[in-house]
DNA sequence: TTGAAAGCGTTACCAC
DNA sequence: GTGGTAACGCTTTCAA
């Protein structure tokens, strides 16, 4: 680093309620009435409170005020995401950031690296830092800490996947649903030998759609041995691995199903490499960035994402809300509805069918 | 959202210090010295304390430590980014994020969207909830509110642009010299008519990169002009419009610089849309998701992103750490380099050379 | 080595 | 209408 001058103009220090009460010859419980819109204040009164308040360029420490207020938000929430720089994380995080914009509220992001010990160091971080409700993407590994955990007053929504040995609002993508329909698109033109590419096991959106790809397999009557799957790939070059390994095998498969974004980009380098982008049919789970660019264009199985986060945001105010208001409401699961996009590698027809 | 079943056990309630004190049958005091890890404590009662805070499961207020505390911080850093969904956001956000869980801060994230009034609004907010520290990328306009809206004792580091009217430590690219080498590369390969495709002038990378980019033509001696600028070019879909309109002039351009992510989609779909992508050379700035899987690989000056994030996080640190021990750093102006990524599309020479 | 009391900046309660 | 005074959960000061 180079130093390059001096610093700027000194900035404000601090300054309290006393200080303004006195400034505005008013008590300092005048004061707190003014900034908090509460009524029994003569409107002249509260007139040179105000120009106090303005000439001191006082802003009251809201640390402070809350240690007293039990009923008041401190209009913070955790967002606890896979990562914040994956695209669908992001798109989640931006949308959310939106909702709570406009309640004045700040977002806490973290990434967990799909790490469960991680989870649990976030999550007690956030508690710790007084957030209001809790909006997460668990990673793999049970949910039950949250009990001990969190209190018993801060909401938990949880976005993308289905927690374990907990209950709360879930909002998430209807993943089997989508893969039902990857798969049997890949069957109607006319692919019979299609192999499936996963991520882990343990990840609860990883085996929805393993689950939907073997069943709509099923409903075909595809016969099980011709059904490569490969679950456990975490990144794309393992990906790309797995998908040049398969394409070398003497039965290799005319389909492929990538069940995650990473996977699927691995699986388009795997072909590009052989050659075969225009012969090896893919349709991928997640939208993937310029997938429309390449060439033939990648069909997915595209997630709302945005929706996603809204609706888990919405979720999170109506909870806290209905809190303020004394109720308490029931846990909800929403299940978002999954886009077919078709680019064209998704409609290639097995090379020699019959 | 449909209803699932009742809510989960009961989670833990509010618990002060004065119980545990109680319970370890000491004074308040010994228990803050047992986890402030302060001297003066015999073992024994250490031990009866730290047994007293597991059974109860207390965790310190750290709003309400902060409150006396003066020169203790919440441990939280106020990021403030484009948009939390831009990749090369996202990069720098994951970067300051796995620098700042190593010393136990959390990071707020803002979007601005090229926003100033956004970007005062964000900065306040982050203010009241007394921040340590502010990571900024600037949106256009003058940063001189900085001085009366930020306390002095809350340092301030600028990422990817430089502010307006305050002085701060900034870490940014080269974005002179990268755009300089771009345009020196499309020259190299013998065109004379390069088009520059510019976001809003007002944002400084931007006006960096058009520098760069006449300057680089100016070395060469290409006439003024044969090199169509188009600048405030905000939307991918507006890049793609001047792209098309540039290429269908009578002497159109035979290479573009395309100044911005957004702005380098945008022309690969207008090449594309009239097949000339083989035909027209392109050198962006900023890198692009899956540049490689494109035909032509996109040839772009891709900036360290990861870097610039961990840099300005360091730098962070070590004004605060700096702060702790009474000393006071000079503003620093760390300047990181770009790297020419050639893919293709930028090695691409004029069709009728001459 | 320990703890009682004062104080941090604000809000809640209750008298004026 | 208004303003003391206690209280929030903790740290600091200082006396024991």
């Amino acid at each position: 680093m180079t130093p390059v001058s001096d610093r700027p103009s000194a900035r404000r220090a601090r300054i309290t309620i006393r200080e303004v009460a006195r400034e505005a010859g008013v008590g300092i419980k005048t004061v707190s009435r003014v900034v908090n819109g509460e009524p029994n204040v003569a409107a002249a009164t509260a007139g040179r409170v105000r120009e106090a308040i303005e000439r001191l360029q006082w802003e009251p420490d809201a640390h402070a005020s809350n240690l007293r207020r039990t009923h008041t938000r401190t209009g913070t929430l955790g967002l606890l995401l896979g990562s914040v720089d994956n695209p669908f994380a992001a798109t989640i995080h931006r949308a959310i950031e939106d909702v709570a914009i406009h309640r004045d509220v700040a977002v806490f992001a973290s990434s967990l690296d799909e790490d469960p010990a991680r989870e649990v160091a976030a999550v007690e971080a956030f508690v710790r830092r007084k957030v209001d409700g809790l909006i997460l993407t668990c990673s793999a590994g049970s949910q039950s800490y949250l009990a001990e955990v969190v209190p018993p007053d801060v909401p938990i929504v949880f976005i993308d996947r289905k927690p374990s040995d907990f209950t709360a609002d879930t909002v998430r993508s209807d993943n089997l649903g989508g893969s039902v329909l990857a798969t049997r698109h890949l069957l109607a033109q006319g692919h019979r030998r299609i192999a499936g590419l996963f991520d882990r096991a343990a990840i609860w959106t990883s085996e929805q759609r393993r689950e939907g790809f073997l069943q709509a397999l099923d409903e075909y009557g595809a016969p099980a041995d011709a059904v490569p799957v490969v679950s456990d790939l975490t990144t794309s070059a393992a990906a790309e691995a797995a998908a040049l390994q398969l394409l070398a095998s003497p039965d290799a498969p005319t389909a492929i199903f990538s069940a995650q974004n990473l996977i699927t980009i691995g699986v388009v380098h795997a072909l590009r490499k052989l050659g075969r982008q225009h012969d090896v049919a893919v349709v991928g789970f997640d939208d993937v960035e310029l997938a429309d660019l390449i060439d033939p264009g990648i069909t997915v199985v595209a997630q709302r994402a945005a929706d996603m986060g809204r609706t888990a945001a919405d979720r999170m105010f109506e909870r806290l809300d209905a809190r303020g208001a004394g109720a308490d409401l029931p846990p909800a699961d929403c299940v978002l509805p999954v886009d077919l996009v078709c680019r064209g590698s998704g409609e290639l027809r097995p090379a020699h069918s019959g």
